[in-house]
RNA sequence: CCAGAUUGUUGACUAGUCGCUUGUACGAUAGUAUAAGAGGAAAGUCCGGGCAGCAUAGGGAAAGGUAGUUGCUAACGGCAACCAAGGGUAACCUUAGGGAAAGUGCCACAGAGACUAUACCGCCUAAUUUAUUAGGUAAGGGUGAAAAGAGCAGAAGUAAGAAGCUGUAUUUCUUUCUGGUGACAGAUUGAAAUGGUAAACCCUACCUGCUGCAAGGAGAUGAAUUUACCAUUUAUGGUUAGUCCCCGCUAUAUUCAUCAUUAUCCGCUCGAUCUAAAUGGUAACAUUUAGACUAGAUAGAUGACUAGAUAAAACAGAACCCGGCUUAUGGAUAAUCUGGAUAA
């Protein structure tokens, strides 16, 4: 789970991510996201509606993966972003963990939430030659 | 040992890595430490109550609900014990269990005819055209779950028949008695009635005010109207609004715009609470004593991954809180009881 200021609150907020966010399509969820200058956090919500699965339980489990794995890979978003995960399909709760992490991973790239794993790679030799020094 | 009946319990654990929510302590902050963190149904939202607002929740009408008795309970359409009817060899189980003699409606198909009802066949009488007409008739046939009959049976009677009569069953009212708090059970006097349906309208008795935590309270900034409006009078009348309707009651606040505001804080968890023991009661349950504090989120915490024989398990996620009901549920397991078989 990720902590609460990165959750995404209100009905208006998503209203305004919906009409003017950027889009990118996987095969079971989308991702909308735009850059929120008002703040200075990334937040995510994950959206899953009753037409996916009747039950919570299963509801639950989707989002608290999808939570999870993004928690994980948190150090990769630099710039404050408002995410939304949009879910099709039910599958994702019993999706194996390594297959839905490289689909999200692979999306978020997509979208330059993440940066370029070049850019990643010397980065992180910047910082390790400047602890090093 | 086999086949059943009833009432329960549990419904996941360990280790590691990375996290979330709330409380407490320390800290200027960042944070650190520590404690706690979904269910028996959290579900369906079907009943009942608390709590909140509307008058203090009042009267009438309408509408709705309940239906054996006694008790339990904050209350109930719930629970317990009992009564009645039905099912089972039994343990035990099931029951929308008041009234059809207040009135109305309905009873398919078949059949001549099914409650202001009838004569198809047959039977009897008369007439003549000797096979038809007219009249009488419900003993018989046919149809049907039920037939001129409204419980059942019987004899006498007649042209053929009926009304009527006799016996008996049940029910209602009634007389008296016994047992029981009572439903009721067992006897008994007299009178009357007799198809089904009240999960058809209806009648009888009892109960129910409406809306639900998105209740309700506290917003910020700016603007406008003002003691709701009209008339007379300064307290009345009318209008409007609030509680479905009528009566009654109430009327310092109301409206608009903006705020990525459908936000934030309170309500919010100590309560008809939980655990244990004792006492009373057949039981539901009650009382007393001792101890405990046990989720409170808000796009919504209680998790993800790895390992453990890997196949890790059913139904399933608190949203103001309680008491029930109903529905879903893989596996494991306890107690009591019934019937049968075998052995001693």
């Amino acid at each position: 789970m990720i902590t609460r200021s990165n959750r995404f609150h209100g009905h208006g907020s998503l209203r305004y991510l919906y009409t003017r966010g950027k889009t990118v399509r996987a095969n079971q969820l989308t991702v909308r996201y735009i850059i929120n200058s008002r703040r200075e956090t990334w937040r995510l919500a994950v959206v899953v509606s009753k037409k996916v699965h009747k039950s919570a339980i299963v509801r639950n489990r989707i989002r608290r993966r999808l939570y999870e794995i993004v928690r994980n890979n948190q150090n990769r978003i630099s710039k404050p972003y408002d995410i939304a995960l949009i879910i099709f399909s039910p599958l994702l709760a019993e999706l194996e963990q390594q297959k839905l992490e490289s689909i999200i991973i692979s999306s978020f790239e997509k979208a330059e939430i993440f940066d370029n794993p070049k850019d990643k790679k010397t980065e992180n030799y910047v910082k390790i030659e400047e602890k090093e020094a």
